[in-house]
RNA sequence: GACCGCGGAUGGAGGGCCGCUCUUCCGCGCAAGCGGGGGGGAGGAACUUCCGAACUUCACAGGGCAGGGUGCCGGUUCAAAGCCGUUCAGCGGCCAUAGGCCGGGAGGCGGGGGCUACAUCCCCCGUCGACGGACAGCGCCACAGAGAACAUACCGCCCCGCAAGGGGUAAGGGUGAAAAGGUGCGGUAAGAGCGCACCGCGCGCCGGGCGACCGGCGCGGCAGGGCAAGCCCCUCCUGAAGCAAGGCCAAAAUUGCGCCUGGAUAGCCCGUCCGUCCCCCUCCGGGGGGAGGCGCAGAGUGGGCCGCAAUAGAUAAAUGGUCCUCCAGGUCCCGCAAGGGGCUGGACAGAAUUCGGGGUACAGUCCGCGGUCUGAA
RNA sequence: GCGGGCGUAGUUCAAUGGUAGAACACUAGCCUUCCAAGCUUGUUAUGUGGGUUCGAUUCCCAUCGCCCGCU
């Protein structure tokens, strides 16, 4: 599995596993971001991205879904094992760069704790 | 030349690294999948959902009503879809009373000109429009005004009367978006299509035009307000819903039917040993019911597949992120200038069954048309 | 993807085609030692652009924005 590979595995698919993340997950709310988060089985860390419609046009829902995707993508190593991650960038959601989605990303995970304990899995 | 408006075209280029989706080939793997190579991967509007077509399911003898839509005339335009024909790929034909485009005709509004002037009328220019019907019926026309829809008489004018008042009248004034057509002459007590001429209106005939309509002649003294994007009447069109259409596969649970009843030994069978759930009846052989297991069937949920790809084909929904170079463009600095350098920097917007038309958004560049200002001859 | 509906003061709602109203809020004044309450007064709006009409919040068309429903 190549470091910064970002296939179906890693995202979340299924109305039940969001329904299962939604019901048994924690809340953590930043700036500008929402986030409900648990620890499914497995080793795969997977996340799930919701755009409200009120964040703009389909040109802007998709930018700010790919920046969000792509900061996942690049800082995966330092979230838990196992992780089930579900973020919604709340209206008037402030993030135009990468710079910023991978800023919101840290502080998410510092806020939640999200930290990858130490059990590196090394590729 | 500058600026503005309208219409049309175009919708930055190349590369590195890390990713996504589809497809194909190779390797590994029981499989899910993983690794590697090749190829495809947003738009002129993909937006909007305003029309129409294909496609699908349901309904359907025939006719009518209701409902919805449509509305001057002529020409033209139509699909990588669909259907038909022919044919090797290709060609031809059919289908859109929706829309688009071009031209024309009556009409409204604004401006200019003409008939000496006003009004009417005529001509020209610009502009607007869903442009059948107001003697089939119903409804509504506020305020103002005397009177607003089988009209009316305030100030007036005329006659009678000393006056009060009575009668005639609809020219003039005034109100209004709209008040028994307009101008002139005659006529009259004063007036009035009361009479006449011209214009307007209605009807008929003739002529022109494919047609909407137009022109001419004759007749009628003039009927009668506006609104149908109010209800409505007439013409013509119209079965309904939409890919969340629709078709298929099919866990779990449930329902029905059939069969069977556990464990150990063992690769399997026989055999052997231990055990044999609950309730009822019993002639002690057994029978019935429940519970459990397996199989089949029905319906079809979660889920999946098809629909769904003639150069995208996803389904929590790909087509991206970042960096470099160049090219437009903007701005600042240096320079008399040619030019040089720094910073910045590319709009509107993204497929979800397909196709055609309309509408709307749009940086910069280019082309065309129009307007305003300025300059030269 | 499809089908419906709604846009009126700062807010919540009215208005047979005929001067756009009400409540709360806001402004000013009165009252009170002051505040609140009460009384009086005033300001503010038909999403935008066209069309029909003498006249449009109302009718028609386009556009913009918002809301609801359908697996």
């Amino acid at each position: 599995m190549k470091e910064f590979a970002f296939s179906r595995a890693s995202r979340l698919r299924l109305e039940k596993e969001f329904e299962a993340v939604f019901a048994a997950g924690k809340k953590t709310v930043t700036r500008e971001l929402v986030a409900w988060h648990t620890r499914g089985g497995g080793k795969e860390k997977k996340i799930g991205l919701m755009v409200s419609k009120k964040t703009g046009g389909a040109v802007e829902r998709n930018r700010l879904k790919r920046l969000l995707r792509e900061a996942f993508r690049l800082t995966r190593k330092e979230l838990k094992e196992g992780i089930r991650l579900i973020i919604y960038p709340k209206a008037g959601c402030a993030v135009k760069n990468l710079a910023q989605a991978r800023q919101e990303l840290e502080t998410l995970r510092q806020k939640a704790r999200l930290d990858n304990d130490g059990k590196e899995e090394r590729s």
